[in-house]
DNA sequence: CTGAAAGCGCTTACAG
DNA sequence: CTGAAAGCGCTTACAG
């Protein structure tokens, strides 16, 4: 095994002490030209390579940043990783991953996995965080940064120790019922995600009943069905809408996976999509583009959540920001061919 | 900043030397049981948890593993990223993750960052690997595993360097045709990946073809068309199929995306599947079960390969196993939607 | 079984 | 501007 070279070896080719290899390394000002034209030639022809495991015992900072998430298989993730990823590499940090596989009792563990490896930040994205999930980061005194993911945390003095980056759920519902009802629908339901849940259902639901509110109409009960966000939860709820005694012109659920399953109940019924029964989703992932019909959707932008985020983790960890909590990214209503105009 | 308890410090609460601690942390057995308990006792009580950065300088090795992808965002990924981790996390080790975005140009740069931070092995998935690409690994000195990759190498020698794990993409082609063919569909057509790439695309042609011999079918060039894997190629290259004089009864697109493009294709023309044409996929994507129809396929086992690579991996790195290159996995039918038993 | 010491490969005051 | 030295937090021969 061929030991690698240390700054010592160039430092010795050199003929200059290791401080000084190490301060050209560093991009230290205070070294003679003539002693940095030196050592730049005795690391290239040693083709060196600083040990960052060394530089992060020292600086005690490893230029990394740890991931957690809940399923890295859930296709909206992708995006948002991608975004990650391009800052973090931008920015010369590398990602360390862990997928909770939809467990958050892992997380403690994970948070001290990353820890131990002295991570500089951490990036969490899951449904939605509490006091507790918030405490249980924060003890562990590592800048961390939460995207696309709820929080309902009530010590407002939490609320300095984090940053988040998300949409605006009410508002995106609420425009996209907007847009909906400005197409020509007035019979709209919707296929919520757990009934109940403060977190991601209620602000969207509380969107959409405003919008028919101010459009003068009335939210009927029997056609607001709950699912889990899933593509077979989509299509059993839209079989129970398709019982009761009026369908709805369209159905809105709340992510683009219901909308499929959706879709896939009301064509197993020999309904057509738009012209029988129009569907529209939440989230714009790919899939729903890929769909047949295309599905119609408000999309959260995730690549810029994983830009935004990332870049924010960075600054603060750096030393240039502390965190602003809330950061609100904009949605963006995308028409395809689950929906048409009436008018 | 409360500055992390050290070894010294719980060598020094429980009044024994550092070494002493240290082999306690580490197991060793050379402790008496009496000092152990101290040590013990003592770690709980400051909640100790040891600097692995530091435990890298000194033993050499980081318990991490470098996973380099071509694209995050391609829902192949999901399922072997997954078992991946669960491999790992199990196995102690961490993860590093870097996107290539779809550019094999940015690999050099990847693996020496990985490299720099120390990875005790790389785990890669891409497309195709050739000699010069195995070489570039292979000067880096790192175990390497690839993962559902066609492996493209002549020099002999470079076989001994990695662990490659996939399917036998010629026998999964076949034994899928085979299934078609017993069906009941005798006029088959196939949509490959790029033609001419001798990875990818030859294997599951050639085994395509030889089934079709093998039951005495002719292969028409003029249904042989070519995409590259995406969704958007398989729309048009089913445009292309049904512009041709009399149109084949079923389709094997080799892959999910490309399946469900050329779906979107049929059914824009008003063709009916699988009743006026059939459709079959490639790579079992959870994409293909959730689209209308959904699609049948050949399935990959991406789970298991993630879990059998990263073993794999990590029994070479810690010194259990020496690399027998070219690991297969059995690959299976899913009988969905898209096809339909015509006896 | 045990402690003191050397060393992993760096960075950074410190004294010159 | 520069080199020698201390130290980051561990592990592991070494001598006892």
């Amino acid at each position: 095994m061929s030991r690698s070279v240390r700054l010592k070896d160039v430092a010795k080719l050199a003929g200059v002490g290791i401080g000084t290899a190490s301060r050209v390394l560093n991009n230290h000002p205070n070294v003679s030209k003539q002693k940095r034209q030196m050592v730049l030639k005795a690391m290239e022809e040693l083709c060196y390579r600083p040990n960052e495991i060394a530089r992060s015992l020292k600086t005690q900072t490893t230029k990394t940043i740890g991931v957690i998430l809940m399923d890295i298989t859930n296709p909206f993730y992708g995006n948002v990783v991608k975004g990650i990823e391009y800052i973090a590499y931008n920015k010369n940090y590398s990602l360390l991953l862990a997928d909770l596989n939809c467990n958050m009792n892992a997380l403690k563990d994970r948070i001290d996995e990353f820890r131990d490896k002295n991570v500089d930040g951490i990036i969490f994205m899951g449904t939605s965080v509490n006091d507790m999930d918030i405490k249980i980061f924060a003890s562990r005194q590592i800048p961390l940064a939460i995207i696309s993911t709820n929080v309902n945390v009530k010590d407002k003095k939490l609320y300095a120790k984090f940053y988040s980056v998300n949409i605006d759920n009410e508002k995106a519902a609420y425009d996209a019922t907007q847009y909906l009802i400005g197409l020509g629908y007035t019979k709209l339901a919707y296929i919520s995600g757990v009934q109940g849940d403060p977190n991601s259902s209620i602000p969207r639901e509380y969107g959409f009943k405003k919008a028919l509110k101010e459009n003068g109409i009335q939210n009927r009960q029997e056609w607001n069905k709950y699912g889990s966000f899933t593509f077979e939860s989509g299509y059993k709820a839209m079989q129970a809408l398709l019982e009761e005694e009026e369908r709805p012109e369209i159905v809105f659920a709340f992510s683009d996976l219901m909308a499929m399953g959706a879709a896939k109940a009301v064509m197993s019924r020999g309904f057509r999509i738009p012209e029988d029964i129009a569907l529209f989703g939440f989230d714009g992932i790919e899939n729903g583009k890929y769909f047949h019909p295309s599905i119609s959707t408000v999309k959260q932008p995730r690549y810029q959540m994983g830009t935004k985020g990332t870049s924010c983790l960075i600054d603060w960890i750096e030393g240039k920001e502390s965190p602003t909590c809330m950061i609100t990214l904009s949605h963006s209503i995308i028409e395809r061919e689950s929906t048409q105009s009436l008018l």
